[in-house]
DNA sequence: TGCAAAATAGCACGATCGTTCTATTTTTCT
DNA sequence: AGAAAAATAGAACGATCGTGCTATTTTGCA
């Protein structure tokens, strides 16, 4: 339990320093999801914060680890806004239904803020390193997570039993990147509308 | 008819000015796909084919050049070798399914040399400018022969009558995409079957 | 309030970038 | 073979990059 009183072990006001921090951190974030996280550079990040460059590089120590931070804070985020609220819904088809709609909004409506996962994911591909480690297990960490909420639909009875978990896992997934890929490059308008129309076919129609 | 008699108009031995420009081009192709369009430079291009960084500039131009010239080089490539082998298929179904499979092979079995259609698309989905123009216009392109060959199949009679063209068309190009991912980003093993067993549920299953 | 510590600025460095300019070499054609 | 044209090299430019160093300022705490 709490040990103290009044006053809760609950972090005081944040230091200077850890405020400056996450308001770069969210600066690289934006400029990130625009630039990618190659694009991202440190000139660019001092001028948008208004602080000068060695500033903003004492913070992190390099760029690898500015981008590795990027990476976690996305992370974040993105377990914040699409997986905790849908843990709300009951076990099984709710709640799996909840995680793709909030997903899809995030990499649809998303016409700033792309989504790091996947511009991520092609920019380092071919870039072994610890920024792409910590990338892949951020990306295998929601794979999972979409896993177990698949698993339990299908333990549920919402989904036929013999259903092929990873190959649907693999089906939802393309369906979302064709989503990203349809409008946030070609910017095709009812994007949203075929991905959901995918994800009608593959979950089944509705009850 | 040809005009000459005995050196036809035939286009004579490639100058030495086309030479070096084709192997330049090369090895900006094999450049690009790994480190994407945004990571060609003119310095690694001049090391790379032992020239001088001016001597490779003077082909181009300037760096937006070479890179359009790559993402045209790209498409012509993609054409010779996934469009036009398939057409030697009978129209519908066969045709179909010769061009899914040329794309898949060359997606997947790409352990080197990326797709620019795909790595180009996230790397400029925030970048307005001539390269992004013609990268959608290529990408526009073969779409285009992918929508016809699916309308064919539907018009002989090996698709269903409602089929929604374009939504096949936005589902197939997810499944692309999501093996793009999973075997050049996650490196997971047994993705392009993954691929090819989402075709054939969306194909309809072999006959 | 004062002092240690943390945060930030300022400056300089080597490297690399795209690009321009002017030579020099190589190719091409008569 | 020689002259015109094309191809390439070489050097220099300003800009930007990430990073290290040393002041200086600001913060947090006794």
């Amino acid at each position: 339990m709490s040990s103290s009183i009044v006053a809760p072990t609950r972090p005081s006001a944040p230091s200077k320093g850890q405020q400056t921090h996450a308001a770069i951190l969210d600066a690289a974030l934006g400029l990130a999801s625009h630039m990618g996280l190659e694009g991202l550079s440190i000139g660019a990040l001092a001028e948008l914060t208004g602080m000068s460059k060695s500033g903003v590089f004492a913070h992190f120590g390099s760029r690898e680890e500015l981008q590795i931070a990027v990476v976690r804070e996305y992370h974040a985020r993105f377990e914040a806004e699409v997986f905790a609220p849908a843990m709300g819904q009951p076990r099984g088809l709710p709640r799996l239904r909840a995680l793709i709609e909030r997903w899809l909004k995030r990499v649809s409506h998303e016409i700033d803020s792309g989504c790091i996962y996947i511009s991520g994911a092609v920019e380092f591909d071919d870039r072994p390193g610890p920024v792409r480690d910590a990338l892949a297990q951020m990306v295998q960490t929601w794979r999972l997570a979409l896993q177990r909420a698949i698993e339990q639909a299908v333990r549920e009875g919402h989904l036929r039993a013999d259903t092929d978990v990873q190959q649907m896992l693999f089906e939802i997934h393309g369906l979302i990147l064709a989503l990203h890929h349809d409008a946030r490059f070609l910017r095709t308008p009812g994007a949203i509308d075929r991905a959901r129309a995918g994800f009608d076919r593959i979950l089944g129609p509705l009850p």
